[in-house]
RNA sequence: CGAGGCGUAGCGCAGUUGGUAGCGCGCGUGGUUUGGGACCAUGAGGUCGCAGGUUCGAUCCCUGUCGCCUCGACCA
C-alpha cells in the first residue's frame, strides 16, 4: 500500500529493530509511558484496559478452581524474608528496602515485596492447626518491586502488577497437582484470552525459581523468535512450611509440615501479546482481550443522517461488544484508519452516505485488513462471527510460527545454525548437567526454557557432551 | 559493573569557530475538507540535562555529576 509510506516512518520496522519498534507501539498506541521513577511506567487508559480483561477472565477461572482473594502487606520485615535460604539468596540482589519512618531509622527494615511467599507463610503458620483447615488457597493481585537494572515497559520493569496465588495442602500429591492446575489455568488464558500457543513443561534446576522443589512454566515465542516465560506455578514441598513452621494435625492426630504451592502471572502478559501478534502496522489486538473490539468510522459525518445512523449502529452493538463511535472532526477519515489499526482494535465499520442509502456497512478486519460488505440488519451477527474468527485465526498463525521455528538439533553445529537461522526454539536432549546448560548459553546465546510435558525421543546423547540423556529440553533466547 | 555514544520545544533534529536559539511533526484557534495519514491562515510552547569553573558574556570551552541508548557482564 503506498499510502502507507509515511506511516511506516513513523514507527521502526518490525523486522529491522523489534526492540524499537516495541517501545514506539507502547507509547504511540497509548498503552503506557515512561515516569521520572527509573525503571517504572504509568500504564494509560488503554494498556490497563487490557490489563483489566486479563484480570477478569484470569479471576475467573481462579474462582472456579476455588481460588480465594485476599490482600496482604507491600513491606516485609526482613528476618520474615531471610527465613528460606535459597529464596532469600535468589532475591537479595533485587530487592529494595524501606530503612526509615515517621523521620526516624527503623528497628527492622522492610522489603518492598519482590514477592510474598514470606508473607503467606508467616500468616499460613498462625492460621493453620488442623486438617481441616486445608487446603488454603489463596491469591492476591497487587503490585511487586523488583531492583531490576536493565528494564523494558511491560517486559521487565521494576514495579509491575501481577497475581500471586500462595497455597497449602495436607498432602505432596494435592499440592502438586494445584500446581498443575494452574499451570493449565495460565495456558487456557494465554491461549483462549491472548491467542498466543504454549509450550508446558518443567524449568531446569538452574532455571527453578529460588526455594521451589520444582517450577512449571508456559513459555510463548514473540514475533522475532524469541520466548517468553509468560506464567510459572511453583512446587515448593516443605521447603517453606519447614522454616515457617506451617504444620497441622492430621486425621491420627500427628504434628505435620503442609505441602505448598505458588504461582504468578503479569502485566507482561501485555507485553506478550504486542510482541507475538503485533506488525509493521502495530499492534494487533486478539478480540477477547481488545479494549476496543471494533470501532465504528463514519464517513463523510457532515453528510446528513450519517452521524446519526452512525450512533443508532453504536448503540444497538453496545450490547453486546465493546464498541467505540469516532466522531472526531479534527482528523481525516485515512488518519483514523492508521489510527486505529495501529492500536489493534479488530474490527473497524465504516459507514458513508452510499452505504446508508443502500442499508449496508463495510468491516475491515485488522489481522488480515480484508474488507467485507455487510448488511446492516444481520450486522451484531456477522460481527460476532468476525471476532471469533479473528481470534482463531491469530491463533493459528501464532501456532504456525511457533511450529516453523521450532527445530531439532542433536549436535552443537546444528544447534547453533538453528538457532542464528531462525531464532526460534530449539528441541534437543540434554544429560541433565547444568555445565551443558552453561556451554550452550555461551556459544548461542539460548537457555533452556523447559523440559516439556509432550517429551520426544530425538536421540540418546545430550546435544552438547554426547553423554546418555533421556531428556527433552526447548531451548531458546529469551526476553 | 566495564566499553562506546547521546542529552537543545511534547517528539525527531539543526545551530551558534562564545553575544540568551531555529526547522519538521505534533498541539491551540478560525475556515475549507472528509471512501486510506488533507489544506490555508494564525498562534502557543525553551532556566539549550544539572552543578561548578574560565570569560565582560557560556547552550557552545573545561571539570564534575545525573539520565538515556548500544554492546558486554549479571538476571526468582
Amino acid at each position: 500500500m503506498s499510502n502507507n509510506k509515511e506511516f511506516v516512518k513513523e514507527i521502526t520496522n518490525i523486522e529491522e529493530d523489534i526492540a524499537k519498534w516495541y517501545t514506539d507501539i507502547v507509547k504511540k498506541a497509548d498503552l503506557a509511558d515512561y515516569t521520572d521513577t527509573k525503571g517504572c511506567i504509568a500504564i494509560k487508559p488503554y494498556g490497563y484496559a487490557i490489563w483489566e480483561n486479563i484480570q477478569k477472565y484470569t479471576d475467573d477461572l481462579f474462582k472456579k478452581s476455588g481460588v480465594e482473594n485476599v490482600y496482604f502487606p507491600v513491606l516485609i520485615p526482613e528476618s520474615l524474608l531471610q527465613k528460606e535460604k535459597d529464596h532469600v539468596e535468589g532475591f537479595a540482589p533485587e530487592v529494595a528496602w524501606v530503612t526509615q519512618g515517621g523521620g526516624e531509622e527503623l528497628e527492622e527494615k522492610l522489603c518492598i515485596r519482590p514477592t510474598s511467599e514470606t508473607m503467606f507463610s508467616n500468616l499460613y503458620s498462625k492460621w493453620l492447626s488442623s486438617w481441616r483447615d486445608l487446603p488454603m488457597v489463596y491469591n492476591q493481585w497487587c503490585n511487586v518491586l523488583r531492583w531490576e537494572k536493565e528494564t523494558r515497559p511491560f517486559l521487565r520493569s521494576r514495579e509491575f502488577l501481577w497475581q500471586e496465588g500462595h497455597t497449602i495442602h495436607a498432602t505432596e500429591e494435592e499440592a502438586k497437582e494445584r500446581t498443575i492446575q494452574m499451570l493449565e489455568i495460565y495456558e487456557r488464558v494465554i491461549e483462549d484470552l491472548l491467542a498466543i500457543p504454549v509450550v508446558k513443561g518443567e524449568k531446569t534446576p538452574s532455571e527453578k525459581f529460588a526455594g521451589a522443589e520444582s517450577t512449571y512454566t508456559v513459555e510463548t515465542m514473540m514475533h522475532d523468535g524469541r520466548a517468553l516465560q509468560s506464567g510459572t506455578s511453583h512446587y515448593f514441598g516443605q521447603n517453606f512450611t519447614k522454616p515457617f513452621d506451617i504444620k497441622f494435625q492430621n486425621k491420627e492426630g500427628k504434628e505435620e509440615y503442609a505441602y505448598q504451592t505458588s504461582w504468578g502471572v503479569s502485566t507482561r502478559l501485555i507485553g506478550g501479546v504486542i510482541m507475538a501478534h503485533g506488525d509493521n502496522r502495530g499492534l494487533k489486538l486478539p478480540p477477547k482481550v481488545a479494549p476496543i473490539q471494533v470501532v465504528i468510522i463514519p464517513i463523510a459525518a457532515h453528510k446528513e443522517g450519517v452521524t446519526e445512523k452512525a450512533q443508532e449502529i453504536y448503540n444497538e452493538l453496545l450490547q453486546k461488544y465493546r464498541v467505540k463511535l469516532d466522531l472526531r472532526d479534527s482528523y481525516s477519515t485515512g488518519y483514523k484508519f492508521n489510527d486505529w489499526e495501529m492500536r489493534g482494535v479488530p474490527v473497524r465499520i465504516e459507514m458513508g452516505p452510499r452505504d446508508i442509502e443502500n442499508g449496508v456497512c463495510i468491516l475491515v478486519r485488522r489481522d488480515t485488513l480484508e474488507k467485507q460488505e455487510v448488511k446492516l440488519e444481520n450486522l451484531s451477527e456477522e460481527l460476532g462471527k468476525l471476532l471469533e474468527d479473528i481470534q482463531a485465526n491469530m491463533f493459528a498463525e501464532c501456532k504456525k510460527r511457533l511450529e516453523e521455528k521450532t527445530t531439532i538439533a542433536t549436535n552443537l553445529e546444528e544447534f547453533t545454525k538453528n538457532m542464528n537461522e531462525h531464532q526460534g526454539f530449539i528441541k534437543a536432549m540434554w544429560c541433565g548437567d547444568e555445565a551443558c546448560e552453561d556451554k550452550i548459553k555461551e556459544l548461542t546465546g539460548a537457555k533452556s526454557r523447559c523440559i516439556p510435558f509432550e517429551q520426544e525421543h530425538i536421540s540418546d546423547k545430550c546435544v552438547c557432551c554426547g553423554k546418555k540423556a533421556e531428556k527433552m529440553v526447548i531451548w531458546g533466547r529469551q526476553y
